[in-house]
DNA sequence: AACGGATTTCTTGTATACAACATGCTTGAC
DNA sequence: GTCAAGCATGTTGTATACAAGAAATCCGTT
């Protein structure tokens, strides 16, 4: 199996990028901010070189916008692009299913089933945290049943990308039930090998749509991460 | 809008990255050769700085394998891979065309018109690169048309990616009549906004199924891309 | 002669020094 | 007082120097 990712954590610019995109998710540095070599190395006790490839690693994925002779900027998605986002991942997640339902091993279902019974029980204790986790696990289960490498690390991808917007969204009253139900769906056509059915699930279950388009709305204004001025975006 | 890649050719680096690119996809560089830093460095007469910069963005493409402490080094996609990719290409177009059928403009719509007839032309003097030339037009236009920036931004990557493969397929005999009248149909479902006719076409348009595979495979062997050994993939 | 270990050499990862460019301020003219 | 041009400052892009790890070689032992 070809890799599609390097391997991480070897060399120290991994650690900054990782750190980075942590306090970029998390918000800790607002949108437009902008990111200066000399003061983050200082900050991270390193050099300006593991620092300028952690800032074009992150610009690779997005996360930063990289102007020639004017800096780094943290680039958080707007409203607009979010659902656009949402929009493709929707599509790729259905495809990870159809193709699911046809290539899915037995192993996998097995380990499907474990997950769904999970989030069940997260469900019943009302554990956000744990209902988190095992809807994560579900959906990485799924990209690797499709049986396509390259798919599912686009869809990982992607997902790791959505991934602070997906936690608010479960956040809202009556979405962790909901969720739990849309998996089940997606279990059964799993199982009975009925490939539209499975797509149908997924592009529903993470489509934004209909009321889903205001709770994102509502939960993306409350995050806060387009805190900051817009001013440096005029490139 | 927000950009979603940024601005190229200002730095050095950038210079370097495309060459390499090139000599890549065209096989200059076969699968499995080791790039060492210094030699390409001082072939590029540039320093290790702007070259080790070019080396990491194109492992972000894929075009090569970073292994820490070790080197980079070349990296074809297989066989394998590469229907893959093209499965994942398929659903992306099918997605664009489903939105597209809906969201495009009359501007896009004479515009992707105008590329179709130079289709025709093109295919009754029997010129492949002209062909090229506007069978990628009319795709990049179709991403557009579908009213998603980052879905056109990602389609528009991996038809990048998959330039090489695509260029051979087209001269295989017949293809590129048949390729025309694919896009006559799509063309067709875009201007009656049919999105599921749009999207069942692009896809088919794309997908590679039936004889397309042997083709595929048949091109693919001749490309002789993967002339390299496979000693150094042993991570 | 074959195998194991240590050393040596080469390569990558990191730090620092230098250069080119952009920006902001000062100063001078109108 | 305002605007513009030139200078000063600071930041990025690049080159070079240094450090650490990996690979190959050489030597000693069995």
């Amino acid at each position: 199996m070809p890799p599609y990712a390097a391997p991480m954590h070897n060399r120290r610019a991994d650690g900054v990028r990782e750190a980075l995109e942590q306090m970029i998710v998390t918000g800790e540095l607002p949108d437009g901010e902008r990111l200066d070599e000399v003061s983050l190395a200082d900050r991270f006790g390193c050099s300006r070189t593991p620092l300028r490839e952690a800032l074009h690693a992150l610009a690779a994925s997005g996360l930063v916008q990289l102007i020639p002779r004017r800096g780094a900027f943290v680039r958080h998605p707007g409203l607009e692009e979010m659902v656009e986002m949402f929009e493709v991942m929707a599509e790729l997640e259905a495809l990870c299913g159809r193709l699911a339902a046809r290539r899915v091993t037995p192993a996998l279902l097995g380990a499907l089933q474990a997950t769904v019974i999970a989030c069940e029980e997260a469900v019943a204790a009302g554990d956000h945290d744990r209902y988190y986790a095992e809807n994560e696990r579900f959906h990485l289960l799924v990209y690797e049943a499709a049986g396509n490498g390259f798919l599912a690390a686009e869809a990982g991808r992607l997902h790791r990308r959505l991934k602070p917007f997906r936690r608010l969204q479960l956040r809202l009253r009556g979405r962790m039930a909901q969720s739990l139900a849309e998996h089940r769906t997606v279990l059964s056509a799993l199982q009975d090998g009925r490939p539209e059915a499975a797509a149908e699930a997924l592009r529903d279950h993470v489509a934004v749509q209909g009321g889903k388009f205001n709770d994102l709305m509502a939960s993306y204004r409350r995050s806060s991460l387009h805190a900051g001025s817009e001013t440096a975006l005029r490139a």
